[in-house]
RNA sequence: GCCCUGGUAACCCAAUGGUAGAGGUAGAGGACUUAAAAUCCUUUCAGUGUCGGUUCGAGUCCGACCCGGGGCACCA
């Protein structure tokens, strides 16, 4: 056997970059490039430190689809950047009396080093920023487009409040009732700000996920419906004694009208404080109002919290049946969810039941389910019955009265079929200093005046002289220069609206910018975006399952209705990789069980480290680091490339009369890679090509020896199928393979289908299912002919004496199963 | 409470309804070596969470339950 040099990781990795560098074979895009093409795209980093092994994996992964489409022939954009803004920046500067854009950038720049270090397949010129001017004033002009259409609105709204960092919180900031930053209870404060009108598009938004059924993955589906929380029912109006207008509620269930026996409004609702009025309870329900209000989130999500309300002494009239039910105030309520009013029906919502238990209020049984009267057992019968007590509706069952009554009241103009969403709409503003500004100046005369588009960018002032510290309005407000200008319209002095945008809009639409990242003149070329986009394979965390993916979701359905995209849906198909643990949990400082990426590199490697996080399981799983052998990868990368200085055939040789056996295992594995990849199976791809040289290596020493031209044609095989996950090691086994660089543009082997038939094959033959033999027979072998050999097979014969055949099965050429 | 996921060997994991075991880790033995490492070869272990159903045949499909992970949750 040939001696071998000892295989130098490290030495590999500084041999090739160079040379990739100057090859560059990911660049996308040239106008001579007549491929057809796919857009891949890993969700870009934010510039927290430098790269974790949580990334080492998307990026991994989302290299593993790449590189095999360009294999396989396409023209691959395959992009990367940064989502700079943000508030880890604004706290390090903070920290550090510095402006955030030296943390961010110096940051970015230690995550770039990593990426080209770990050899990610992006093409380096489309980097974008989304902190850099150049960038968000093109957010700042969909923001311009939503106002013209009326999407980008303020409202006085009550938002999470954190009292001790003086700043409005968005809801994925609040973790069970506390700031994510300082787990201070979060309280709620009445707020003028800006909001994008998600809710417009609430159907398209669950209507449309039709289209990425089987796509994504469908636990993202589910959360998104469950976010989106669409109820279908009816709104019916009450008439109030004493009021000259009646009251609307809505109900998912408008067949038990006849069952309601009160009717509760929000506390905190204008129509609660209205009713109030001149009852003589009001001092007391000012009180109740106080003890909601002073009540935090943590008290609210208290499950079995004991219902509390106050009767408002007033009452509604049901539109059925004319009776008078007394209306209360309660929080359980909510004033932002339907009409902020509804009807009660003990016997049927749990809800309305532990209320009407707690305050002595009466119970009207309207659908008999035949489970136990919730008079006496406290629990609501919720399932399907027979209308009862219910005038008109006696004996329908529920569906047919929920229609039969959303008719009748329509037809009466007393009620109609309605819909409600759990989604609310975006508060995209922030009282922070580093993000996107929001392109409105404030004027006394004229009031909200957009800033024109030719003024864009209103860039982002120095954060000299600025104190950065959370006070409860944007550090912007106190940059006099910046924030003081005339008014567009009208000349006279006026403000800029001082706070900055939520980062997750950036995020929006980046994947829209990549296809022209320097573009000047506009947010990006509709043509070359028709090109790309949407899409093809995305790849990222389920962290942002919800927020990110349904707000791009949104912007892209915006920016369709404008005229400027060609599609609806941004992202065709979805990949989220799992988490990386270390003994059973998240990697994290505090915990002591962090695992530095950069060490794992040092110590075993970039190929093994992506090897290992790729073969660890199945891509959504989560991986502990525990479980992973970097040193078993790297003993196999050397397996494969000693194969590769072990051919002695040279390139170009004819490979079609090479040994028959181990072509076939070749071919066979590289339609095995191929499907694996296909499907995210991306564990089984590595393991067939384990197998492959494994079948290489025995070939090599015991089999046709180094010299076979079929030994060449399962090297190269490696080199190709390795050059998905382990750059490095397939380039340097190519090179040694007497090919010039790169590997990643070798084009994926043909798969001759004749070496994928067998010679033959094993057929199973069973009696009563039970294994009783194995046959090898041709893989043509007729239903016929694997019938008559099993039946003359001695097992079978010896089990079939004295026995009837019921029934037999031929599924040639695998199995034959006899019943008897 | 509702919904989505998953449960296969000591461990990580494979198996278009048709031979449960592909691959790896760990362990054991052997070859080579003064020895070790590296390399090569050989090898132990389970019957798929539980119960029931469909089927000629179930890890795979259906139902219920148990356990783990995740989402939503006073949304009428």
């Amino acid at each position: 056997m040939a001696e071998h040099e000892a295989y130098d990781i490290h030495g590999v990795e500084a041999k090739w970059l160079p040379i990739w560098d100057q090859i560059q074979p990911f660049k996308s895009g040239r106008a001579d490039d007549a491929r057809p093409k796919r857009y891949v795209l890993d969700m870009f980093p934010y510039p927290s430190g430098d790269l974790h092994m949580g990334h080492a994996e998307a990026y991994a992964m989302g290299d593993v689809i790449a590189r095999y489409w360009i294999h396989k022939g396409f023209n691959v954009m395959h992009p990367i950047g940064w989502d700079s803004f943000g508030l880890p920046a604004e706290n390090a500067a903070i920290k550090r009396g510095s402006d955030p854009r030296e943390w961010t950038y110096e940051n970015i720049a230690v995550q770039k080093a990593s990426m080209r270090r770990y050899a990610c397949s992006f093409d380096w010129d489309r980097v974008l920023h989304t902190s850099d001017p150049e960038y968000y004033r093109w957010n700042q002009w969909i923001f311009l487009q939503m106002y013209k259409k009326g999407l980008a609105y303020r409202k006085d709204s009550p938002v999470n409040w954190c009292p001790h960092c003086q700043t409005v919180l968005a809801n994925e900031q609040v973790v069970a009732g506390l700031c994510e930053r300082c787990d201070t209870a979060v309280t709620k404060k009445k707020l003028n700000q800006w909001y994008f009108k998600i809710t417009d598009y609430a159907d398209r938004l669950l209507d449309d996920m039709d289209q990425l059924e089987g796509k994504w993955p469908e636990k993202v589906l589910q959360m998104q419906r469950n976010w989106i929380g669409r109820s279908i029912g009816a709104e019916v109006t009450f008439e109030i004694e004493g009021r000259e207008s009646p009251i609307t509620i809505y109900t998912t269930r408008p067949d038990t009208l006849y069952g309601a026996t009160f009717m509760v409004v929000a506390v905190d609702s204008p129509l609660a404080a209205e009713l109030v009025q001149g009852t003589g309870v009001e001092s007391e329900f000012a009180k109740y109002l106080e003890t909601i209000k002073a009540a935090s989130d943590i008290d609210r999500l208290a499950t079995d919290r004991p219902k509390s309300g106050i009767f408002l002494h007033r009452y509604a009239i049901n539109p059925v049946n004319g009776e008078k039910l007394p209306i209360w105030a309660s929080d359980y309520v909510l004033a932002d969810y339907g009409t902020g009013a509804i009807m009660a029906v003990p016997a049927h919502d749990q809800r309305d039941l532990d209320f009407a238990r707690a305050m002595k209020l009466p119970v009207r049984v309207v659908v008999a389910t035949g489970e136990e009267d919730p008079v006496e057992t406290g629990i609501a019968t919720v399932g399907e019955g027979q209308l009862i007590n219910s005038g008109s509706l006696d004996g329908l069952s529920k569906t047919e009265a929920i229609a039969a009554i959303t008719q009748e009241l329509s037809v009466k103009s007393l009620g109609r079929a309605a819909k409600n969403y759990r989604l609310r709409d975006w508060l995209i503003s922030r009282q922070r200093f580093w993000g996107t500004p929001i392109p409105i100046i404030h004027c006394p005369d004229c009031g909200e005046v957009p800033v024109p588009e030719s003024a864009l960018p209103v860039e982002l002032p120095s954060a000299q002289g600025l104190d950065l510290k959370p006070a409860g309005t944007s550090p912007l407000g106190a940059a006099d220069e910046w924030v003081n200008v005339p008014c567009p319209q009208c000349g006279k002095a006026a403000k800029r609206d001082a706070d900055t945008m939520d980062t997750f809009v950036d995020s929006s639409w980046y994947f829209l910018r990549y296809t022209n990242p320097d573009d000047t003149a506009q947010a990006f070329d509709k043509k070359l975006v028709a090109e790309w986009a949407p899409v093809d394979q995305y790849v990222g965390g389920v962290t942002h399952a919800i927020l990110h993916l349904l707000y791009s979701r949104f912007f892209t359905k915006v920016l369709h209705d404008i005229g400027l995209l060609n599609f609806t849906e941004p992202f065709t198909r979805l990949l989220n990789q799992g988490m990386v643990l270390m003994d059973g949990s998240a990697m994290s400082k505090s915990r002591g069980n962090l695992v530095r990426l950069s060490e794992q590199l040092d110590t075993h490697g970039v190929d093994a480290v992506r090897i290992s996080l790729i073969f660890a399981g199945p891509p959504e799983d989560d991986i502990d680091w525990s479980d992973v052998s970097p040193s078993g990868s790297l003993k196999f990368l050397n397996r494969a490339w000693r194969i590769s200085q072990d051919v002695e055939s040279k390139a170009g040789v004819d490979f079609t009369t090479g040994d028959v056996a181990l072509r076939k295992l070749t071919h066979k594995a590289l339609r095995d890679i191929s499907l694996a990849v296909e499907t995210y199976r991306f564990n089984v791809a590595v393991a067939r090509t384990m197998e492959l040289v494994n079948a290489t290596r025995k070939a090599i020493d015991s089999g046709c020896g180094p010299a076979d031209p079929a030994v060449r044609e399962a090297a190269e095989a490696i080199a190709i199928s390795l050059s998905l996950v382990a750059p490095f090691t397939a380039e340097e086994m190519w090179s040694l393979l007497g090919h010039a660089p790169s590997v990643a543009l070798a084009g994926w082997p043909t798969i001759d289908p004749a070496l994928l038939a067998e010679d033959s094959v094993t057929a199973i033959l069973q009696i009563n299912g039970k294994i009783k033999d194995r046959i090898e027979v041709s893989p043509d072998i007729s239903d016929a002919k694997l019938e008559q050999l099993a039946i003359a097979n001695p097992e079978i014969a010896a089990a079939l004496l004295g026995a009837t055949i019921v029934k037999t099965i031929v599924r040639a050429p695998k199995l034959v199963n006899i019943v008897i």
